[in-house]
DNA sequence: TGTCGGTTTGGCACGCTGTGCCATCTGGGC
DNA sequence: GCCCAGATGGCACAGCGTGCCAAACCGACA
């Protein structure tokens, strides 16, 4: 079923082709009207249409239509684990989780974080007073840790604390959450705003570190 | 509406009673079916047939079936917050933190916390398998993050770097929920369980510590 | 005790969500 | 051209969540 029967199909027939153009068509649809009207004022109805399917074919795709946006807002963070997966354990985990970052918010690979970007400050503004969309966004981070863990857990070596190294991804995940919260929510379009990779290299090196509002004694 | 005409009715009506204990026994009733029987494998009807309302009443204390057990769910943080709230800025940032978790779960201020941590417990090995109620859990834990943001705020003096203390509330949030999480998906009843506030204590101190894995060099 | 104003509750209808089922159409191997 | 697996669309249906109105209830006052 997945494997193609001639070796010249590569990985995409046309069918497949069409599938993923079906699935991305959806995603902009619902990533459009959700900041557009919010997600609770669209029906799915609404974001089928746009994207030129029926209902039911929406349902293939997505188990919701909240779900439809989770591909983009997750895409950023799949590509830095990513990254992180292929780091070699010379370089110490700081550093390896920093440059990953970089290079992901980089666009290295292609144009395609440049848009996962943009669709991804839309969405967190519209999360502001969307409370479904807000539990999108939750789950996406959340599930990012999750598949953080073994990542962090190869990088720190088979002798490190399994609580510790749980925190730590949870810590480097709020790192990149907060960061892009920052900016995507900064005044539009002001001077003297930060990049999203400036961002994350700040949170991240809060982290290294070592959260000095903790180390403070009684009183600074 | 909220004040009582007379002084003597206190804070508690009759009909404030009353209400206060239907929004028990829906959270109740909701939290024992979810742990049941899942709570995507539960309908709303019966969540209001067993606490003995209409599916309408329902739907007047809270929005979603879901929502029924958010409170259960959140208590513990909210208790915690509260005793943060109350430190004295003297003593420094870690170790308010500290006592304020372990002043929470000690069943300092009467026995409502027990319950809340046996719900706790049953809700989130339940939500295992369970991806709404995992969704709820989410919410609840972010919320938890945002309104512990004053308080640290408060607690870290006016010269903080905000995104610094952003990242410190996030990151005592996930302390919290990493230890409540390990506890409540340990082994049953097995020996060698660590009680939450021991796994409240060493998640913290980690946070406190620095988080070693970060500050160690290439390799070990 | 009886009556009155406001609040809580219940029942009903309605639109939206998500899924199972089946008919139809299309791509790609033969 | 033939045929089959998979993709699509239409339909029915249970569940969710809300607006609306009527009945029951509580507390106050005489």
């Amino acid at each position: 079923m997945e494997q193609p029967r001639t070796a010249r199909e590569a990985a995409t027939s046309l069918t497949e082709r069409r599938k993923a153009a079906t699935q991305m068509d959806i995603a902009r649809a619902a990533a459009e009207l959700f900041t557009e009207k919010g997600a609770e004022g669209t029906t799915t109805e609404e974001i089928a249409a746009r994207a030129g399917v029926a209902l039911r074919t929406f349902y293939r795709y997505f188990r919701s239509k909240q779900d439809a946006v989770g591909s983009l807002l997750s895409s950023g963070g799949d590509r830095w684990r990513a990254l992180l997966a292929r780091a070699g354990t010379d370089m110490g985990l700081a550093r390896a989780l920093e440059s990953a970052a970089v290079d992901s918010l980089s666009g290295a690979g292609g144009v395609g974080e440049e848009e996962g970007l943009r669709w991804t400050r839309g969405l967190l503004r519209a999360a502001q007073e969307d409370p479904a969309l807000r539990a999108v966004w939750y789950r996406v981070n959340q599930e990012s840790e999750q598949e953080l863990l073994p990542v962090i857990t190869r990088l720190a070596g088979p002798g490190a604390d399994p609580l510790e190294t749980r925190l730590l991804a949870a810590a480097a995940t709020d790192a990149i959450r907060v960061a892009l919260e920052t900016w995507a929510l900064a005044d539009t379009e002001a001077d003297g705003n930060d990049s999203p990779a400036e961002l994350v290299v700040r949170c991240l090196r809060e982290l290294t570190g070592g959260l000095r509002l903790l180390a403070s004694g009684p009183r600074v």
